[in-house]
Parts: structure tokens; sequence; C-alpha cells
DNA sequence: CTGAAAGCGCTTACAG
DNA sequence: CTGAAAGCGCTTACAG
């Protein structure tokens, strides 16, 4: 069914009165081609006269490119906290393309999906190269993509791997949190991870906070540390958990905005009103945060800003440039709202106070 | 920068001592190719031994398709709100894909960019066709492409067009609202609209307003009306107006979820606590109608339901199938949480009650 | 049941 | 400064 009636170069190639290989070189601006100026000219205004677009399909066979790059999409086991971050990074990575003239596949893979069938991509050739959000350290086809020297960049870090990757500096965006905390006096720190510590991004998460603690000479006290695991389920839990303690925290860290959710509704239930007795303070910045009541205190995640650097360092790495940076880690910026207990004076108006605290 | 080297067609064709063709015809399980049983299987078993992936750009090429679809994505002048639509819209879209052999393509069209730079996927042949999200009515090179014949499904309908469209009842979305508020025993019923009706969508869910009351025989009241515009703000100042009234309502329908947000914070500052003093009923369910205090009772937008159906509707049209509908409408469903007053007794738990009503 | 051959619409050495 | 020609890796009538 091509119903559309398609220009040719070559047409263009006629009706400016050259060579197809003229055409090409005029309309691809090939740098060391000397084209006459007047050539030049008849050429681009035979394909604009001729509303001339290039057959992707042939440029692709013939240049062995594609200029397009995919995004792979892992589904996480609480769907709602990824859906979150899918926006802005995809929007980051299309501007990126965009920007370099690539084009963008999307690609989720469902949970219930097999390791690496994403490869398809890669060995059909259908894209140039891949950011893979979401990877999994068990994805043996993902090592062997890289090992052949496929065009790769990780969103979240997979541990002893040299593939690049984007992530946020998840260490110092905890540190960042649980120093707002102690610089509102607390001492009694809880902290709630975002997920088991085999992910990455949680331990790390968890040394940050071990750190900020530990500059502060507070000893690190595992009765106040509980696992979370993505959703709010996990937070309520976990918090009424924590409240068995004789001594419950005054603050609690939370390395999960979704998480802590969950957990704010524990306290609240429990009487542990927040933030006049339990102060508390999140990661992430899902759109939720400045929803909920009383509204989240957390820590900024770039979403946008993790795309683009997605996708700048994938097509660097496709063109051959060396990247000076293979793991790129982005700054998180800690975001005040009421939660935390150090909230701006009330204000009147549609919009929850939330002005934003440079590191 | 072609660092791996492809194994071609013309490799399996030697491991299998077969033809070319044959390889193309077992490998594309053309139908009426009769290949027998042997030569068959040897082929399928010399292109998994080599772990052929065809050229998607010699494929193309050749066969003149390109087995993908794109999702042209229009940012609204409020970034929240479409944000909230786009995971599943595309993973509804991605999904359908998937399952007739498609890929997808994502692009975005910023709010400065010029009407219509997205046909350069079209006429350079990188799709088959094209979902557009969030059509322009002065998009004249939108009905260019369609003139010629392009495959073309649009999400959210265009005034007077045959384009393929794929939308939610918006009339009986916002009937079953109001049928509920006067199920509850309101009479006097606000109505804050999602947007200016120059847009399909609001002045679809004006009419189903207008329309419940007048089944109920209540007289419509244009003072009871004002307009949203998409954002917090909007509905922040909306009902400011609105509570100027003499007899405010004691119900209000705002037609986006967006827009009830601060409307919500508006009725709370003013006293009006919701449900007890003015119960509210939302329109989208986005994910922070969850979040917010009171949770928001709204009219559920199935946006995976919705993306499935265009990339559905789209392919059938590629594949020249005669789709006996062309304008798709799904139907939305109310979910009842606080703010209406009928909420479900209280439960503890990291959940706000959330039962759906089927209508 | 299978193969030789043309062709899809470009890019890119190479020659002049 | 410009053109003739080969080639990218497939599909698809067509012939046998």
């Amino acid at each position: 069914m091509r119903a559309c009636a398609y220009v040719t170069q070559r047409q263009v190639a006629e009706e400016a009165g050259v060579s197809r290989t003229t055409v090409s070189l005029v309309l691809n601006a090939v740098p060391d081609a000397h084209i006459s100026p007047p050539t030049r000219q008849r050429v681009l205004d035979a394909a604009r006269r001729l509303d001339y677009y290039p057959d992707a399909a042939a440029r692709r066979l013939a240049s062995g490119k594609t200029r397009t790059i995919a995004l792979v999409w892992h589904r996480a086991p609480d769907q709602t906290y990824r859906d979150a971050f899918l926006p802005g990074l995809l929007d980051g990575i299309s501007r990126a393309a965009r920007r370099y003239g690539y084009h963008v596949l999307f690609r989720p893979v469902a949970v219930d999906e097999p390791n690496g069938t994403y490869v398809e991509l890669a060995r059909g050739r259908h894209t140039d190269g891949l950011v893979l959000s979401g990877p999994r350290s068990d994805d043996d086809r993902l090592h062997r993509l890289h090992a052949q020297g496929f065009p790769l960049v990780l969103h979240g870090r997979l541990q002893d791997t040299e593939i690049p990757s984007v992530d946020v500096d998840n260490v110092r965006g905890a540190m960042t949190a649980v120093n707002h905390l102690l610089g509102l006096g607390h001492r009694r720190i809880g902290l709630i991870t975002n997920a088991p510590t085999v992910y990455a991004a949680s331990q790390q998460r968890l040394d940050g906070y071990r750190r900020a603690l530990e500059e502060a000479d507070i000893v690190y006290d595992e009765a106040l540390v509980r696992q979370g695991n993505f959703d709010e389920e996990s937070g309520y839990t976990a918090v009424i958990d924590l409240l068995t303690l004789k001594h419950p925290p005054t603050a609690v860290f939370i390395a999960s905005d979704m998480v802590a959710i969950g957990a704010l509704r524990a306290l609240q239930e429990q009487g542990f009103s927040v933030p006049s007795r339990t102060a508390v303070v999140g990661f992430d910045d899902i759109t939720a945060a400045r929803f909920i009541t009383p509204a989240l205190t957390t820590v900024h995640v770039p979403t946008f800003g993790l795309g683009w650097s997605a996708g700048e360092l994938l097509i660097r790495i496709i063109e051959g440039d060396q990247p000076h940076q293979i793991h790129v880690e982005l700054d998180t910026e800690l975001v005040v709202r009421e939660s935390c207990g150090a909230a701006p004076p009330h204000r009147p108006g549609p919009l929850r106070g939330c002005y934003v605290n440079e590191r």
C-alpha cells in the first residue's frame, strides 16, 4: 500500500541537470566535495521545488548507518515508580538525538520477557546504539553485545562493568538528604532503603547515609535501618516495624518517594505526625511528591538531564569520539517542602512551597 | 565504525547449500512458496547456527515497507498534564506494534517547533504510519499528508475531519461523573472545564455535564460554570471566583484532575472542606489523584487502551484492512475515592480506598 | 519445489 | 569541479 508517489534523487538530478552523485554530495553537504556555488544552488532549488526527501532505507543501506538510537525500557517490579522517570528520560534522549540528527526507537521490555530479546535491534541493524534503562546483571547477551563493540549506554550502573553508563550521584544525593536533617538538629535518623541492596543505587544511597552520619560523628545504628522495596506497601511495613523501637527515630530518610508515601501514611496513622513529630526526606522527586500531604521534601533526580546525557554519550560513542567520561554521574538537588519541618512560610495559592536548595 | 561483523543472507544460503531466494522465502515464511520440509529445516538450522539477523535497511528498501510506526508527541501548554498520559499511551502503542511485528519511533514536538516538521518521518519513509497525539487544527501539512493517503491516526479528535482517531468517550465520561454526584443527592453542581472549549474534549465534557443535568430535570445555570486551563492555577482561580456566588454549589465536577488539584486547595483554604461541605469529582485519573488529600474521585482514562487502539487501528490501515470503525471511542470508568463524599469505610494501610465503579 | 536476475534508492571510491 | 559505476543486502516476479 504505497499510496504516495515518492520523488527520488534521480528526479532531482534531472530537474537540476546534474548527476545523482552531485545531488547526493550537495544534499549531504559533504565537506570536501567542492561543488560550485551555482551548481549547488540549482540542486537545492530543484530539491525544494520537488519537495524531495531522501529514502531512509536506501540511505541506511548504502551508508551503513541508521542514524537511529534506541531506548530499551525495562519495566520494574513497581510500574508506577518507573513511569515517573519515563517522560523526562525519553524527552532528554529525544532532544539529544534530534540535536545530532538521530531518530529514536522506543522498545519496552515486558516483565515476563526473557533477557536480551532487544538485541535484535542491534543485530538486525535497526539502530546504531542502545540506551538500556534498568539493566539486569544476569543479562549475558548484553555483555556479548558490548564485547562485540556495539555502542551501548546504561541508565543505572551495573556492578563491575566497563559498559558506559549514566546515573545520578546516589551517594552524594543521600548525603544531602541526611545532612539536611542533621542541620535541623536531628540525631536519631532512620533509613528506609529504596530497594534491596543488591541494587547498586540502593547500596549507594545507604553508603551516603552512613557517610553523612560518620562525618557528623554519629555512630551507625543498624536498628534504625529498614529495607524498602520500590512500593508504598514496603514503606508502610517498614515504618510499622521501625516504630516498635523503644526510641524511634526523630527523622527518617527514605531513599525512594514511592516508599516514602507509604511510610508517611503509616507514620500518620501511628500518631507520629509529619513533620511535627517525625521529619521525613525522600528521594527521586516523583510528581506525586508535590501533591502528597505533607508535601515531601526530597532529593530531585534530573530525569531530563539523564536522558540527554545518555543520548549524547551514546552518539559520541557511535561516532567514534573518545568520550572523556565513560560513567556519567549527575548531581541531584534537595527540594525542601513540608515533610522535613523546614518548610518556607505557608503561602496560599495553588502551589505548595517548593524552592530548591542547591547543594 | 562498524565494529561488528554481520552475517548476511548469502552466508546462510551457502551454509545451507541453497539459493538466497530460498533463504528469504523460508525466513519470511512466505505462504505460497512451497519449500520442502527438509530444505526448510536446513535453512532454519543454518540461520540459527550463524545467528543470522536480516538487515533492516536492506529489507525495507527491497520490500518498500518499514514495519515501523511513529508516535508524534505534541507537548501541551502544561507539561505535567501530558506527562501523565505518556507512559500508558506509549506502552499501549508499543505492545500493539510488537504484536504485529512493528517497531515504534518516538518523536516529540517541542512547543516552539513550527507545525508539521514531523512529516519528514513520512516523506523520508522512516515509518509506514503515524500516531499523532495532540493534533493541531491549524496544521495543514497534516491534512496534506492525509490527502496523500499516508496512514494516520490521531489521539484526540479534530473537528470536521475524516482522519481516523482514538479517544475516550468524553460525553459519557462527564455524564458518569455528574450522575454520581446527582446520585449522592447534589442538585447545585458546578462545573470547571479542563480547558477552553475550543478544545474538542473540553466542549464534549461540558456537553456531558449539561446532558446529565438535563436528564435529571435540572436547568443548566451558566453561573455555576467556570473555565479551567490545564493547570492547578486555573482551578484555584476558578474556585475562588465560584465562591463569590451567594449560593455556591454543593458539588463541583472538574473536568481535569490537574485543575481539580488546584481547586481542592482553594476550597480548603476558603473553608469549604472537601468532601464534607463540597463534593468534588475530577477527570483523567492522573497518578497524583490517588495521592492528593482528600484522594480524588475521578473519571479514569485508559491510557494503555488508547495507545493499544491507536496502534492497532494504524496497523490495520497500513496493511489495507478496512477498519469498521474509523473513530474509536473508549469507555471511561468512575473511580470513587474520597473527594466525592461517597468513600468506602476508611481502611488503614498504604493504599487509599480506590475501588472502581463500572458505569 | 528451487534458482538466476532485476531492482529497491541511495553513497562512495574512482576517474577525469 | 563533476559523472559513470559499483555496491549496500535484501525481496520478488519470473522461469524452469
